[in-house]
DNA sequence: ATAGACAGTGTTTTTTTGTACAGCAATAGT
DNA sequence: ACTATTGCTGTACAAAAAAACACTGTCTAT
């Protein structure tokens, strides 16, 4: 969609208005009432002008044939937090090929606020209720500290683990016996936090 | 709103179905054609029916001015799923003092659909991943199968248990060694199954 | 039995609306 | 300088739409 005049855009906010306030379109005749003009074309015109540029659509020989064209861009909120599956080695974690769907959760259900949710493989979170298969929601940041959990990249693998810092040492536990714990030495290890574990989606109950 | 005839809710569908289709209400005109009618009295009969039941609202005078009063009765998928709290000893799960809050979550997340968030207390089901303070998305249903997790009414409390039976006898399983198994027989232990848990909702992450 | 809702057909009249045409002034881009 | 766009006034007309009026039936509660 184009930009519009600040005229146009008053014109839009008033069909907007108009709608939810009524239930129906306006007809020209209405648009020139609010805005005071004394000419049927005022209005015919604006809205041309607004069909021209991909803010509505006029249904032709019909009363009130206008159609507000929205389509408020794609965000989040609007189709949900990302689900990311298998993270590839070296790309971004919320590349579009790692998003194996959308999930229509409220990002703000959690605090602070999820950004997307991570599909967990394997059971080395076990102990902290994490199971595979589970959806964990993340908040992207790079800060952590000691004894959250935090989405972790490690050279080739993204991973979910406990955290554990002091000095240039990292610990990246595990919450279950059989797994061990990760040393980490942030002098020749490389190791970016891509985020935080702030709640958790199970879809279905484990066997 | 009164109860409609068949005739009249296939009238108001088909209104709703316009809007959302063009973006403003249909015309008297349009209503017969899309039912075939051949005189305009025979929608606008129809639709002055549907006023004073109060299905919807006319406009005299003005094209097209229908507006549909639905009001749809508020329901879980608009102020979200009713997270449930304290379940006090005979009464009904979903009574309102029960209810701690809403839970902006889409019921349709889980399948079968969640009716309601339980919050768990205690820790009796966390190898199962499910700890203290999660809220388990609950499916009302009185069926249960071997295995599946249940949300069970015993005489005065409820509880989250895995369900497993044979005939007249009911184990209630906890998935936590710590905590022992519940056997019962149906026909002297009062039991009432409330519900399926179909997944499950963490708020933070376990210490 | 009888009044009232339901479900229509048909005709006519009056508004309500959309839309084309003729201008005018200011502004912005090439 | 010239052309397009914006942002209007004003007139006129035809199509679209609402609404009133007159009738015919079938049900269904009282």
């Amino acid at each position: 969609m184009q930009s519009l005049t600040t005229r146009q855009q008053e014109i839009l906010d008033l069909i907007r208005r108009f709608i939810t306030e009524t239930g129906y379109p306006p007809t020209r005749a209405d648009i020139n009432r609010a805005l005071g003009f004394r000419s049927p074309n005022a209005a015919e015109s604006h809205l041309r002008a607004l069909e021209r540029k991909g803010a509505l659509q006029l249904t032709p020989g019909s009363s009130r044939g206008i159609r507000l064209l929205d389509e408020e861009p794609v965000t989040e909120s609007h189709q949900g937090l990302p689900i990311i599956g298998q993270v590839a080695a070296g790309s971004p974690i919320l590349a579009e090929e790692h998003v194996r769907g959308h999930c229509h959760a409220a990002a703000d259900m959690f605090s602070p606020r999820a950004d997307y949710l991570l599909a967990v493989r394997g059971m080395s979170m076990r102990d902290a209720g994490i199971l595979d298969g589970d959806l964990l929601a993340v908040h992207r940041t790079r800060e952590a500290r000691n004894g959250q959990i935090v989405v972790a990249r490690l050279q080739d693998e993204v991973t979910v683990k406990r955290f554990r810092r002091d000095g240039h040492r990292v610990w990246l536990q595990a919450e279950n016996p059989e797994f061990r714990t990760l040393e980490l030495d942030l002098r020749r290890d490389p190791l970016d936090i891509e985020g935080l574990g702030v709640g958790l989606i199970r879809n279905g109950t484990p066997l």
